[in-house]
DNA sequence: CTGAAAGCGCTAACAT
DNA sequence: ATGTTAGCGCTTTCAG
C-alpha cells in the first residue's frame, strides 16, 4: 500500500496531527520538528491521498466542464483558457462531452453530487429547469459560458452588436444586396444573429430578402458546422436564383462549406461574393475570413475566475458579463486587398 | 449538509449497512426492504458522495489524460474517442495539458497519488526515467498513446510504413526530385518520418537532396504547427532554389502553412508542387489535402479499452498496438484529378 | 507546540 | 437478511 501520513509519524516519532500541520504549512510548528517530518516525507516519497484530503477538507479542488460537441473548435479553444487558468491555481478539470438532453442530465445529476466537483461549468447549454433550484438549494456553484440564467454567474458574447457589426460592415463596403447564412434557430446564438441581422439591414433601410436568409435544419451541432454552410450554399446555386453580392455567415465553420461550395461552382470571394462570418476560430485565418472574434481563451479565463470566486464567497452577488466581439478583417469581405497571412491576424 | 446514508437509515428504520447494500445492488436484502430504502432515498433525493465511495473502495472510476498542446487536432479527435468511451462506462476523465517538461513531471506526481485516478494515459510524451519504476511499484495503470515505452501498454501509428506509403506513392506519380518538410526532431514522430522518408527515396534509387529536407526549429507544438509549414516554405521560395516537383509533409497543419505560402507566390498545387501530408485531421479535407489518415478516434478507444483491461487485470501481458496510416487520396497530389468535394472523404 | 481522538461518508467484514 | 463496527487517509478540534 501506499504510504500514509502514519508511516511518516511513525518515523519521525511523531503524531499523526503533526505531519497533517507539517504538510499543511501550518505555523504552530517548530522548524525542527517540520525538517524532520519533511526529511521523513521526502525519503518515504509520500504522496498524499487526494480523496481522503478531499473528504476531510470538503474540497475537491475540481471543477467539471460540460460541453457540447467536444470537436467544435469554439469550444476547445474557451476549455483551453479554462485549463489553463485551473492549472495554475491546482485545480483539476473532469471534461463531459454532452450530446443529447439525456447526457446533459445525468453530467448534471454527476456535477451534483455533493464533493465530487467544488463547481460546474456549462457551456452553451440550456440549463433545464428542474435543475435550478437543485443547483441552488444544494449551495453547487454553477457558471454559464455562452448561455444565460438570471440567477448564475455567466459570460456571454453579444451577438446583437456582433451581427450588427458584421453586417454594418458590409453595408459600409457598398454592399446593398445581402444574404445570410445562418446555423439552426434552436441556438439561441443563431436566433439572436438572426434579429440583428435583419434589424441593422432595416436601420440602413435596405430591404431583407426573405429568399437570402438560410436558417440550418441541421441539428448536428446546431447546424453550426461545414457542411450545413455547404449544403446550403450548393442548394441556392442549384436554385439558380440571383446572389446577393454578400453574405453574414453565423459561424466561421460554416463560412469555410460556403467557400467550398463557391470554389466548386467558380464563384469568387470577395470578387463575386463578399462573406463576414463569425467566432474567429483558429482556421479562420487559414481561410482568409473576414470574422467577428470572439476573446475564446479569455472567456474560459474569466469562468474560472468567476467560479473561484463563487466558491470563496457563495454569497457575492450574481456577476454577469458580456464580451462585445471586435471585427477581424481579412480578405473575405473584399476591404483587405492586400490582405497577407501573417500569425498577428 | 447533503442528505448522507445515515439520513435514509434513519427515515427507513434500518441500519446504514443495509442502505449501502440496496444501493450496491447486492442480492442480499428483501425486496420489501430494498423498496424501502429506495423510496426514502429518492424522496431525500439522495446523491452519494463520490470521494467517500472512492475512499473506501480504493476506486475512483477516474481516469487522467495528460496531453501536450490541448489545441493540436490530432489529439482532440483522439480525445473525443477517449471521451466517449469512458462515458459509456461511467468513468471520468481529468485532462491535464503538459507544455512543459516541468508541468509534465507535475502531473505524472499527481497521477500517482494513490486513489486519485485509476490510470493515466500519457499522451505523445516521452515518460522520464524516474517515472518508469515510480509507475511499476506503485502498481499505477499506464497506457502510452503515440509514444512507447516496452514496460507498458501502449498504441502507435507506424510512422515508418506510414511515411513509406506517402513517399511511394509520390514516385508512382512519376517525381524523383522529392523534398520534405518536417516537424521538429526533438519529436520522435518526427524522427521516424525523416528516416523512413530517406530509406524509401534510396530503396527506389532516388535522390535524396539534403537542401530540399526542412526540419524545423520551431518549438510550439513541436513544429507541427501552420507557422512552421509557412515559414519553412516561404523561406524556400526566397532562397530563389529551383523547387523541388514534389514535397511529402509531416503533418497537415503544415501542409496548410506550406500551401499558403505557396498560394502567395502564385505556386499551383498540385501542378507545380505535389504534397502528401501526414495525419488526416477534420480539416485535411477542406483543404483537399492527400494525407496519411490516422484512426484517431479509435486510437482513443482502444487506449481506454486497454486501460480498463489492465485495471481489472493487472497482471495481464503487455500489449502494444500499431495502427498502419491508410493513404487518402485527394487532389494535393494531383493523382485524383477529378477530386470533388465530398463528406466522406 | 504537539499528541490523541473525533469525524468526513461510505464499504465490507463480522456478528446476530 | 440485517445491524454493528472497523477502517479508508486525512483534517481539525481539544487537551495538555
Amino acid at each position: 500500500m501506499a504510504v500514509t501520513i502514519y508511516d511518516i509519524a511513525r518515523e519521525a516519532n511523531v503524531g499523526i496531527g503533526t505531519v497533517s500541520r507539517v504538510l499543511n504549512n501550518s505555523p504552530k510548528v517548530t522548524t525542527e520538528t517540520r525538517d524532520k517530518v519533511v526529511t521523513v516525507a521526502k525519503r518515504l516519497n509520500y504522496q498524499p491521498h487526494a480523496f481522503a484530503q478531499a473528504l476531510a477538507r470538503k474540497r475537491s479542488n475540481t471543477l467539471s466542464a460540460i460541453i457540447p460537441f467536444f470537436t467544435n473548435y469554439f469550444f476547445i479553444q474557451v476549455l483551453q483558457g479554462v485549463q489553463e487558468t485551473l492549472a495554475a491555481v491546482g485545480y483539476d478539470l473532469i471534461i463531459h462531452g454532452a450530446n443529447t438532453q439525456e447526457q446533459l442530465e445525468e453530467y448534471l445529476v454527476r456535477s451534483m453530487r455533493k464533493g465530487r466537483v467544488d463547481g460546474t461549468l456549462l457551456f452553451s447549454l440550456e440549463l433545464p429547469d428542474v435543475f435550478v433550484e437543485n443547483f441552488i438549494d444544494k449551495k453547487n456553484p454553477l457558471v454559464l459560458v455562452d448561455t444565460f440564467h438570471p440567477l448564475f454567474d455567466s459570460i456571454r458574447v453579444d451577438n446583437v452588436i456582433g451581427a450588427k457589426k458584421a453586417t454594418e460592415h458590409l453595408i459600409s463596403l457598398g454592399h446593398t444586396s445581402i444574404g445570410m447564412l445562418n446555423a439552426n434557430l434552436k441556438s439561441v446564438r443563431a436566433k439572436e444573429r438572426l434579429s440583428s441581422f435583419k434589424e441593422t439591414m432595416q436601420l440602413h433601410g435596405l430591404d431583407i430578402h426573405e429568399e437570402f436568409i438560410f436558417n440550418s435544419t441541421f441539428t448536428k451541432n446546431d447546424g453550426f458546422s461545414r457542411e450545413a454552410g455547404y449544403d446550403a450554399m450548393i442548394g441556392l446555386i442549384r436554385s439558380g436564383a440571383k446572389l446577393p453580392t454578400a453574405f453574414f455567415v453565423s459561424s466561421d465553420v460554416q463560412a469555410i462549406g460556403m467557400l467550398a461550395a463557391l470554389r466548386e461552382n467558380q464563384i469568387r470571394v470577395p470578387e463575386d461574393i463578399a462573406i463576414v462570418s463569425f467566432d474567429d476560430i483558429e482556421i479562420a485565418k487559414f481561410f482568409d475570413l473576414t470574422t467577428m472574434r470572439q476573446p475564446m481563451f479569455e472567456m474560459g479565463e474569466i469562468a474560472v475566475k468567476k467560479m473561484l470566486e463563487r466558491i470563496e464567497n457563495p454569497s457575492a452577488p450574481i456577476s454577469s458579463t458580456n464580451f462585445t466581439p471586435t471585427l477581424v478583417v481579412r480578405s473575405s469581405c473584399g476591404a483587405n486587398k492586400n490582405y497577407i497571412f501573417s500569425d498577428s491576424n
